[in-house]
DNA sequence: TATGGATAGTTGAAAATGTCAACGATTTAT
DNA sequence: ATAAATCGTTGACATTTTCAACTATCCATA
């Protein structure tokens, strides 16, 4: 992910563009930073039938947190009927399992399967190269504070 | 843009699912952000009748660097078709305008209007407000060093 | 304890976006 | 001169987003 090469193939130019003001904008430079990870995570993915939603569904319900689908729409900011049409995939292919909530019954959880935690482990060192990928442009250090940034934006100082 | 307020209004719960481990994925952290951004970044252009990409186009339009279509589209992430149409309609607002590439014939460069830099402005204010408050859970320090990491993750060092 | 209002999951339709192939006009390479 | 590539544009198609409705269940309270 820096200038000349992503994934071997050249694929984006130095831009003149990149003097320009939007340049200093939050907005767009999570944007393009999300674009072109997007890329290279659903790229990494693709071998195991997996996109980056499905695979982070797949994560929660391998989380042990027992999340109900209503958690995981909240939580990866998704509508709620995205995440039945994902867990059905899912589902039909025996990586997760619905169970009805033990305080709720409307609520269903989802955990993955034991198929679904083998798959997800090699997806996951796929993905871990992928984002290896994009952040190649920064020395761990820097990945870590980026990372460590971002959670703080999103959920203050307290927490992971 | 920190657990319990945004825009006044209560939106997200500091959430149990905090601990799954994809809260360490940065495809997730961007998105995640990305997606709280946008929402309030487009609720604040919204007065002005633009969105997050017609407000992009126009700042390029209005950055002195002329730049044509096809560099939009390449800086942007976006394809080709949609910079058309995003350009249509900012030109039936009066807000830019289309001239043939100097160099190129084929290309078409995009300048802003003295009208859409006037809307650009005021827009632009209101877009930094909307920052603001996404990173309101950062100390400016942090704020700049989450742009400036940003910045280097896409185009390494050097740049700006 | 029965009733009303909220909430979880699901479905399906409608709107917005993304992707891609084709075309004319031009440029670039041979 | 000709052939191959590129730019903007159009239109078709697929995917994603957004939203309203519905059933089942929960919760508050009269």
């Amino acid at each position: 992910m820096t200038i000349e090469t992503q994934g071997g193939q050249r694929t984006e130019q130095a831009h003149k563009l990149v003097a320009a003001s939007i340049s200093q904008d939050l907005g767009f430079l999570l944007a393009k930073l999300h674009a072109a990870g997007s890329v290279l995570n659903n790229r990494a993915l693709a071998e195991f039938d997996l996109k980056e939603r499905s695979y982070s569904v797949l994560i929660l319900a391998n989380s042990g947190l027992e999340p109900t689908q209503r958690e995981m729409a909240d939580f990866l900011s998704l509508d709620p009927s995205q995440i039945v049409a994902l867990v059905d995939e899912l589902e039909k292919r025996g990586l997760v399992a619905r169970a009805p909530g033990k305080l709720d019954r409307r609520a269903k959880t989802v955990t993955a399967t034991a198929k679904g935690g083998k798959l997800l482990q090699r997806a996951g060192d796929a993905a871990r190269r992928a984002e290896a990928e994009v952040l190649e442009g920064l020395p761990a250090e820097e990945s870590a504070q980026l990372k460590a940034l971002l959670r703080k934006a999103l959920w203050g100082a307290g927490l992971p």
